[in-house]
DNA sequence: CGGACATATACTCATTTCGAGTATATATGT
DNA sequence: ACATATATACTCGAAATGAGTATATGTCCG
């Protein structure tokens, strides 16, 4: 390999914690400028591994270091730059990464903000989001209308339904923000195609935009939490030591954006063993205290991935082979 | 960003078909040397994407297109090299991809081979591999006991069991070749360690070994097209155009390298909506025709995917808020 | 002190899904 | 005709799941 195939990496952490019913993520927030994920570079000469160049910058920028880390996507796309000012001709290559804490404290450069704000759609617990109805599906028909020909326009129908149609998958996050971007109704959109903004009034924008591809990894993040939260004992990452089953609910469904049924929710999470009961109680300003509970760490060894099944066969029949 | 901190991006594939009942994957395979994935350079000037690179070279190497692919996971370590020379001093970062496809024509440098050869632990059709309980877990065992201190010996007895013990998850498949790694019991830790085998013969060493990190690479591979199995009608990918019920039964065992019930693999088809009937019957060999079914692709567009439900309340309860 | 309210926790019940079969149909070869 | 092999239909009990009801135990406020 010769010196003109070489790149740059950048190293970007979605790094995420749920604090009383709000998800929340880190973000750089400088006034003026676009909100962006924590970003750094890896350096080949001081990281053994991606990791822990990882590990080590954020620790230096944040001041608290991530527990659970999960490498997301690597992206290598021409024109989705990173920040840091690369050469002239640089190339850069961004390596996307999902960390699970507890909300720490906020410094000079960065703060906490709920991922709501950047995936206002996203939030389904009070409600089926107004918005869904009023701005977004009437942009997308127009969308679909707008298709170069009746092929392309019944892909789109079908995408269209596929992310916002009657039955809401709460893991299609990234599809849905791509959907937004390709369909002009993100301001990234207008910002990376230099296209003016058309048919709906900028105004109506959805969400709040950030720095390059970052909305796109930080959707990555949460779809992959999603994901992952209905078969690892992800959540606990994000937890106290102790805490109630109204509290652990909670913060599933902020995760998530749905409400869930409280006593299934219950049988559930004691019938899978996640969980002990303190003998001590909560001291809530209402209603009657609640037992405080500690995650079994022990499941994190004992326990199969509890994935859906593809049960092999006990007993014998027939051949086989 | 300076030039230093630039390092070059290779690309390799894991690219995997079925062909009766054997699981295969495409390696470059060289007289004397070892097995390697497909692999070729990223280069910036060229290409837009990762994955536009990753098709091309794979295109002009191979002479056959990649059908889905799927991006796997990014390495960065360092020691783990890859091929093609790279100067003195060269940090390389190896992006791995899984690709699907059905087997083609071997050329003069790739050949296709049983999956099994890498990991003959991993296929439990016909039986419990007998090396499990012949090597494996003796070997184990004595990994166990060579623990510098308790504390290690019980993280490593637990580890042991959560990879080989009595319930079998077969989408632990890096979980398990990391652990033998790390116990000495593939090639790789030799030759990535220098160290001389000890304890266990080295002729008694598991399956054979590939270049690099390249048996890491296809073991995620497999983990990942296992795992998606079960929530993804990814097995298509692999399928001819029609196929008998049997036959697509057949195709998901060899991957998961289980045996299934067969009424119920057929019921659970059947509900998903996943094929249809052609009406044509199969011309077998012996016993009674069976009918040849297509994949139904528009599944691809109107389903949503069927992973665990996490499932969101009906009917109002409590405040909710 | 005694509701009104809020939350916690136990228990019920019908439905669906799942694992494991049995029964029957349709081929081939002899 | 029947032994053998495969295909397909149907059954049945056990477990998981969705949606409740009922009851217990707190705080606050008049």
């Amino acid at each position: 390999m010769s010196g003109k195939d070489r790149v740059s990496i950048g190293l970007s952490a979605a790094i995420l914690a749920v604090e009383v019913e709000q998800p929340v993520v880190l973000v750089v927030s400088h006034d003026g400028a676009e909100d962006a994920l924590p970003f750094g570079p890896f350096d080949p000469a001081y990281h053994r591994t991606l990791e822990s160049g990882l590990r080590k910058w954020v620790g230096e920028q944040t001041r608290f270091d991530l527990g659970y880390t999960e490498q997301l996507y690597t992206f290598g796309d021409k024109g989705r730059h990173m920040p840091g000012g690369g050469n002239k001709g640089d190339r850069v290559v961004s390596v996307g990464y999902l960390a699970l804490t507890r909300k720490g404290p906020e410094t000079a450069e960065t703060r906490w903000r709920s991922w709501y704000h950047y995936f206002p759609w996203e939030d389904w617990r009070d409600a089926r989001p107004a918005m869904i109805d009023g701005v977004i599906l009437p942009s997308l028909r127009k969308f679909v209308k707008d298709a170069p020909d009746a092929e392309a326009a019944e892909l789109r129908r079908e995408r269209v339904n596929l992310c916002f149609g009657e039955s809401w998958d709460e893991e299609k996050v990234l599809e849905r923000y791509e959907l937004l971007y390709e369909a002009g109704l993100v301001q990234e959109y207008f910002r990376d195609t230099g296209k003016p903004p058309r048919g709906a009034a900028p105004s109506q924008s959805l969400g709040t935009a950030m720095l390059f591809d970052h909305r796109r990894i930080l959707a990555t993040a949460i779809a992959r939490l999603r994901g992952k939260l209905k078969y690892r004992p992800v959540v606990f990452e994000l937890m106290a030591p102790t805490f109630t089953l109204l509290e652990l609910q909670r913060a599933v469904e902020a995760l998530a954006g749905l409400r869930l049924h409280k006593q299934n929710f219950r049988r559930l999470v004691a019938e899978q063993g996640l969980v002990e009961g303190t003998g001590k109680l909560s001291a809530p300003a209402r209603g009657r205290p609640a037992e405080l509970f500690r995650f079994r760490r022990e499941v994190l060894r004992e326990r199969l991935a509890p994935g859906v099944r593809l049960t092999p066969r006990r007993a014998r029949q027939e051949r086989g082979g």
